[in-house]
DNA sequence: TATCAAATTTAGATTAGCCTAAAAAATATT
DNA sequence: AATATTTTTTAGGCTAATCTAAATTTGATA
């Protein structure tokens, strides 16, 4: 059994481990959880005496499969809580984060199965984001990001990279969100900026909102 | 903001001054805990440096206000909890109480309150205890013990005061739930044992369980 | 009331998770 | 390659919540 703590650890380190390769850095999990490097230090001997990750000095650490069980059934919970805040407690999109994050440590199989029976067995949570079923077996669809989708051809929103309230409030006001329909019309080459016809409405995008807007085409 | 351990301590303490009257004595605290005295004792020190209550050297404890605010808004969330783990996630009311121990700590002003309008404004959980509403008002009807409804006088089961797994599916093997009406065909004068109409079957009790019944005449 | 037993508190230690500051290793730069 | 910079680790402390053992207070009993 994990503490809070370790718990949190094992999940920033699955994914900081989702983005990029090879082990990942003591840094950038200090960064994540908000502590000091030399914490972080600290908490990756106690996983890897308790075999969740490889660890060796200087190298950053891997998680183990033991550790990657673990941290996968943390995301499970956290993304079926999402998506029940969404559905039945009238939360937004922006306003899951939080909350879940207390939610996701929650000991309780049977609670979590049967929260994943109650909602209907998922596949994604309310951000696009896949939910692990409870093999932690989790399918994500071949998706692009926004920059990448090809003019005129039509694309559907099935995800988002920034989860911050800022962005998800942003979008809310263009009226994009998970299953909007998009076409790029044109895209400036100046800037990169994009003219999108987003469901109804045709609009205007920055580049940096393109590369945090996930596509299925 | 309270820790954990706060708030275990602040709902030991309000549900001990429910039963007894007067001050809340360290050792009771202790047991309920699953502490030692001496660990008591500092915890006593700390809710009091914190005015949650009202302490004095051998004399036990007593919740001030803001104290009894404290500890009802996490009754308030245990009961809500308990109620939609029995109503939605089709757990057993003997199963509930462990889980609702973790999710009580939740926080989080709007899941609380879109939880109770999710579950219809409950008044009271699965055992028949009273929900503290918003305000933290709760009202429980008069109800009195098993083993005082005259013979012969319908009466309701509104509850239990034992909560234990072991009693409440003892219950669920007797068929005796809230909501069941209960008659006391006969009572032993020789152990205290009842006769009971209980739904549509008549059965034996003894003493030790009909203390435990929660009756509203 | 004096004594004894039980309850309570104090003193001092332990553990987990964090910190700062300094040392060591890895990496980047000239 | 030598040096400078950045990253990481080590060493030593801190705090919250616990513990054990010893001391103190309360209150029950002879």
């Amino acid at each position: 059994m994990q503490t809070l703590s370790t718990e949190d650890y094992l999940k920033a380190i699955y994914h900081a481990s989702q983005s990029a390769s090879g082990t990942v850095a003591t840094t950038s999990i200090a960064n994540k959880i908000g502590a000091k490097p030399s914490s972080v230090t600290d908490m990756f001997k106690k996983l890897s005496d308790q075999k969740l990750v490889k660890y060796e000095k200087y190298q950053g650490v891997s998680l183990t499969s033991e550790g990657v069980k673990t941290a996968l059934r943390i995301v499970r919970k956290h993304r079926l809580w999402e998506s029940f805040l969404v559905s039945h407690l009238n939360f937004n999109w922006d306003e899951v984060h939080q909350v879940a994050e207390q939610l996701e440590h929650i000991q309780s199989e049977k609670l979590t199965n049967e929260l994943e029976r109650f909602l209907d067995y998922p596949t994604h949570d309310p951000h696009g984001d896949p939910i692990p079923n409870r093999a932690l077996f989790m399918k994500s669809y071949n998706k692009i990001l926004l920059t990448e989708l090809p003019l005129n051809k039509e694309g559907v929103c099935v995800g988002v990279k920034d989860n911050s309230s800022d962005f998800l409030r942003y979008l809310d006001r263009r009226q994009i969100g998970i299953g909007t329909p998009i076409l790029v019309l044109h895209r400036e080459d100046f800037d990169q900026s994009l003219h999108i016809q987003a469901g109804n409405s045709t609009l205007m995008i920055t580049q940096k909102t393109a590369e945090n807007i996930y596509i299925k085409p």
